[in-house]
RNA sequence: GGCCUGUUGGUCUAGCGGUCUAGGACGCCGCCCUCUCACGGCGGAAACCAGGGGUUCGAAUCCCCUACAGGCUACCA
């Protein structure tokens, strides 16, 4: 041991890149560079039904336009490859193999339905532990005669971790490093977790375990989520006779509601790729979300230091960082303080920064409007328009509506709020559904027809309850743009600021 | 339901037993600067430190209980 930590990110590249992998991406790098240590990227593909390599592409970009960069990775290597889990699947099961040799695991024949009743079972019978456990786990007392005939079946099967059950009332602990204190679960609140999937994938649990293992992770610095699940790791640790690294867990970022639920994209948005489309300056937004997970001291500083504190760059932030004041409150993402943050930045640059972070954001807008970007080209008349008068109601938050657009649509505006109404309905339960512009299309098409909706008002309607406006880019490739759910967070502003304008016209 | 975690103004936070009649930032309001807006400057409203019990000469700070919020409870990570 060189002394010096190894810290790790691991994303699943499933769908678009999102700000939490940022945030913890930029904490794991403050930490690791303030100590000299390495900061590593992994990969967490094991999840074969999910991940796509464009996505993985994303992740790539999107950390290396924050400035986010690292040691190790699958596309800069290292001496601890290969980074994607995905290539490392006779590893795992190589360790599998081991953990079933010592007797610490076990192949679990059970099917989706045996579980579903196993989980009924225990509901009923009201237990405090749920899950698969010890004296509730058939295939735990299966004889090697049973076990060699469900195989010679060809029956499949996963291989679970055999959690010891001698003691299902002793603790299993660890220390929290941000929290700075032991956090335990008792032997009998631990299921069986599967290790290996019956597609001979790993799940989360063991492949993280071996490959942080096996790439010398010193310091494992992740989100809250993870915390109940860590003596499980401890556990998986301890089968292997392995050291386990040090556990700091990061408080999650949250929506800025009443509520603070998990950020989420069904509220908000959270794609890197929107955030640089949107025209954030990447030191702004760091500096923001290093806000939300660090706080600095104030002792020792002038007042007026301590007015602007809350600004700083990636390597102050390395050079002064203590992993004690790593935040444990889940933070409220005040979408309104990034942009006066933002504001700070764009204030310090120089013209020529400016202009080229301009024309680097102009390329990267373009990029990401796809489709849209030629129709966003030729409403030009002359290049000193401002773009965003044509595409800027990707990025607000929220549209202000002139009422007045809404006469463009011809019908009676109690007709048109129903029809928003419908419209948010349906979006919502197709939600899944509605990926391209083709399948808004299509779903337009269909509540068109079965609602008599006119095509040119439902057209117009959505029209300008997505853009805020009579005349936009075209449709079907904006709303997909915009995806289903600021969609119908849409429908449902458009709707409230038409009934506002319906009420005041009959007080008049 | 069970388990785990968190709780200082609307939001992010400083604070680690007396210096707190709780400081800063964002947002909000007002004034000044000014041809407008933005920037900047000045000022203001906004937190009985979730509530209740302890411990202590003394608690936002330590302990306990309750409430609320969040997370997890998948062959997803």
């Amino acid at each position: 041991m060189t002394g010096q930590p190894r810290v790790r990110i691991a994303p699943s590249p499933t769908g678009e890149p999102h700000v939490g992998t940022a945030y913890i991406a930029l904490i794991n790098r403050a930490f690791a560079k303030s100590q000299n240590g390495k900061f590593i990227l992994r990969i967490e593909d094991t999840d074969q039904t999910r991940s796509t390599a464009a996505s993985e592409q994303a992740i790539f970009d999107s950390l290396k336009w924050l400035g986010l960069t690292w040691d190790e990775g699958p596309d800069v290597g290292g001496p601890y490859g290969p980074y994607r889990q995905s290539e490392r699947t006779e590893i795992y099961q190589r360790y599998a193999q081991i953990l079933l040799e010592k007797g610490l695991a076990y192949k679990c024949f059970c099917t989706k339905e045996d579980l579903a009743a196993l989980r009924e079972k225990q509901e009923k019978e009201k237990k405090p532990a749920q899950g698969y456990f010890a004296q509730d786990s058939p295939c735990r007392k299966l004889t090697p005669e049973q076990i060699k005939e469900k195989e010679a079946k060809g029956e499949p099967y996963v291989i679970r971790l055999k959690v010891p059950d001698e003691n299902p009332d002793a603790l299993i602990t660890f220390y929290d490093h941000t929290r700075k204190k032991e956090i335990s679960r008792k032997y009998s609140e631990i299921d069986d977790q599967v290790l290996l999937k019956t597609d001979g994938f790993p799940t989360y649990h063991l492949a993280n375990v071996i490959d942080d293992h096996l790439m010398g992770i010193t310091h494992v610095l992740r989100g809250e989520e993870w915390i109940v699940s860590t003596p499980k790791h401890i556990l998986l640790y301890n089968a292997f006779g392995w050291e386990a690294p040090k556990f700091y867990h990061l408080s999650l970022l949250r929506n800025p509601d009443k509520n603070k639920s998990k950020i989420s994209k069904r509220k908000n948005p959270v794609s890197l790729r929107w955030f640089r489309a949107a025209g954030y300056v990447p030191d702004a937004l760091l500096n923001f979300l290093a806000l939300m997970g660090y706080s600095r001291s104030a002792e020792g500083k002038t007042k007026e230091e301590i007015s602007s504190m809350e600004l700083f760059s990636m390597d102050e932030l390395i050079h002064e960082f203590i992993p004690g004041r790593i935040s444990t409150t889940g933070p409220a993402f005040d979408y309104n303080k990034l942009d006066a943050i933002n504001d700070a930045y764009t204030q310090k640059m120089t013209i020529e920064e400016f202009c080229a972070y301009k024309d680097e954001r102009l390329k990267y807008l373009m990029e990401y409007l796809g489709p849209l970007a030629v129709e966003t080209k030729n409403r030009f008349r002359r290049l000193n328009k401002e773009i965003d008068d044509i595409t800027g109601f990707f990025f607000k938050l929220r549209l202000s509506y002139d009422c007045d657009e809404f006469n463009k649509i011809k019908m009676p505006p109690a007709e048109i709020l129903s029809m928003f109404k419908t419209l948010k309905k349906t979006f919502k339960d197709k939600a899944l559904l509605l990926n391209n512009p083709a399948d808004f299309h299509e779903c337009i098409n269909e509540i068109s027809e079965r609602c008599g909706y006119s095509s040119k008002s439902i057209h117009m309607a959505i029209r300008i309850a997505a853009s805020g406006e009579g005349e936009s880019l075209p449709l079907y490739e904006s709303l997909a743009l915009l995806g289903v759910y600021r969609c119908i967070s849409r429908f449902d502003d458009a709707g409230e600021a038409l009934e506002k304008h319906i009420k005041e016209r009959k007080e008049k």
